[in-house]
DNA sequence: GGTAGCACTCGGACACCTCGAGTGCCAATC
DNA sequence: GATTGGCACTCGAGGTGTCCGAGTGCTACC
């Protein structure tokens, strides 16, 4: 037996079944693909794939269907990333480049990779704790409020409200904001709370609660902050695909809005040291995301500092998708860093 | 004829199919109220409003369904808002009182709504139009970038990075951030465009570029930003109603994705002078929404700066949604004025 | 090892039937 | 005049039987 036909045979079946959504018949295979083989010969071939459990039949004689390990084969071995055209490429660039500020980056980004792939699309804020504090803000808003704002040098903007009991005294929170900024500028988010908790002992006895309220507020800000967020688009997609509905979707519009079973998946994929990674169905770990891949690139960097995705159902389109997310991933690595 | 008893007819026939979610026939009707009368008597009933447009039949010989028609006479006249228990309105409050700042107020609101109501639930964010400047603070990011922070006294921070060709001056940033906030602190926002265009000729011509990058972008952010945002929560709960799904989820699911078409909805709901506004099927005047209601509620202050609704299919139990809608437009605006 | 042929299985489509829910209408009754 | 009971009629849901085609697995053969 031909191992390198075997091969061919299984990309052959999954192609075909990501075009048609449609269990693939010997017949149907060989008239598709120069195999030079005749149908019987695949039925054997595909005999042994599926004694290999890449893949299976829906029941008896139908044809057959990938199973997540054949998919997983596929993405591994058989898949060629497909290039982008140029004009592709042109837009991407285009589109990025109108953006203001680092959400607008973000928020373009991902409806950017939605609309790409024609799937949903996740986006994963730039870490906090990976960055430099650029500057701290204190602004008095009424005699019992003051507002910390927190700037990090990848351009992002933090803010929480802080009350107070005592009347706020202008010099000293001028004074604070002075000593605040000294101690923590340039220093790595993780490192700052700890020099934080030093600064109340510098101040008079009758302004500590104040200092101590003002450096609570901000490292309790980073701490959950450095915490990422997510933001995702195209949920339309997940539901657009026909009546066909293969996908139980509501299961899985509750998981992308459980930012926390994604956070965790992608933080996972993050280990992986190609600069794309792929998880497919169970692969997520997740009951509800069983019938669902996830394609994901790091961005931001040489160290990667967060992830953007697309997901859809395991019958995609792997190699245009892993495209799309590299490309993406790409320009807003670049966009960031300049 | 009664003129009461066809109303009554209605109401239960609204009522049940909410419920069932099944055409409702006479027989049914006369078991589960107590009408006092026979079904041949609700049948001649039930053709009336039949006639009236009230309620229809998916086909001859099946029970009837309200239409939007009788769902709008259903709230205006015949549903009583039920209130929320003692146990829900301190739930609501202890949630709420929880929250941060301004976004994390707004993100609980939406999403506690989402879960009340079992529906989608959407939240306009508030209007930076009506807002006062507290603060503009400029901070250097590096020699050629400049982050401009604006800060409203409705708490609400939005950020904006600059490039520049000259290098940055810091005292000229400093004279540049003391003259924009004495010009324009307190004001409303839309009448700070004027002020800042005087602004630039205030300054050395050497430095006039600057000056008018800087008032260029707090006008353009203003200008952008002033344009609303929305949020939605609870998505899933659109494809959780079972597989009935008689609402075609996927043109609704865009719709939420396109906020244009919501924020218009919202602003033409916040013309109806009562504390509640309720818009079904066809009175979205967009198509895709055909099959949905909106019900909606203004939340900020006497002027009501914005919106905060829930979205579900027009067989939606309207009393209990209004009630959800009001009593968490009621604790957000109540949170926001504290 | 590859191929051809053949019997077998199964799901989908279609036609057909029955059953029950619900209506509309009419004559009888209050 | 409003209400009611009775009755014929309609229609969809669901079950059954049949047919057809696609696809397989097996075996004998090259």
């Amino acid at each position: 037996m031909a191992e390198d036909r075997k091969l061919d045979v299984l990309r052959a079946i999954v192609e075909d079944y990501v075009v048609t959504r449609e269990p693939v018949g010997s017949r149907g295979l060989v008239e598709r693909h120069s195999l030079g083989v005749s149908p019987a010969t695949i039925r054997n071939d595909m005999a042994v794939l599926e004694d290999e459990g890449y893949i299976v039949q829906p029941h008896t004689s139908a044809g057959r269907v990938p199973t997540d390990k054949g998919y997983r084969l596929f993405v591994d071995r058989l898949a060629e990333v497909k290039p982008l055209s140029a004009p592709e490429k042109r837009a991407i660039g285009q589109f990025l480049d109108g953006a203001v500020d680092l959400d607008d980056v973000v928020d373009r980004a991902v409806r950017l990779l939605a609309q790409l792939t024609q799937q949903v699309a996740v986006v994963q804020y730039p870490s906090l704790r990976t960055a430099a504090l650029r500057h701290v803000e204190l602004v008095v808003v009424d005699e019992h409020r003051l507002l910390v704002v927190i700037i990090t040098d990848s351009g992002r903007v933090e803010q929480r409200t802080i009350a107070v009991d005592e009347a706020l005294a202008l010099d000293v929170v001028a004074e604070l904001r002075a000593r605040v900024n000294a101690a923590t500028v340039g220093l790595r988010l993780d490192q700052i709370t700890v020099r934080l908790a030093e600064m109340p002992e510098q101040f008079r006895p009758e302004d500590q609660p104040l200092v101590r309220a003002v450096t609570a507020a901000v490292s309790e800000t980073l701490d959950q902050e450095g915490e990422e967020r997510i933001v995702v688009a195209g949920t339309a997609n997940l539901a657009r695909r026909g009546a066909d509905g293969a996908v139980m979707l509501s299961p899985v519009l509750e998981a992308l809005e459980e930012q926390v079973v994604l956070l965790r998946l992608l933080s996972e994929m993050a280990q992986d040291t190609t600069d794309f990674a792929v998880r497919i169905g169970h692969e997520t770990q997740y009951e509800p995301l069983a019938g669902v891949s996830i394609v994901s690139s790091g961005y931001g960097g040489q160290t990667a500092v967060a992830r953007i995705g697309a997901l859809g159902p395991t019958r995609m389109d792997y190699p245009a998708t892993i495209a799309s997310v590299r490309a993406v991933a790409r320009y807003l690595s670049r966009i960031l860093a300049g």
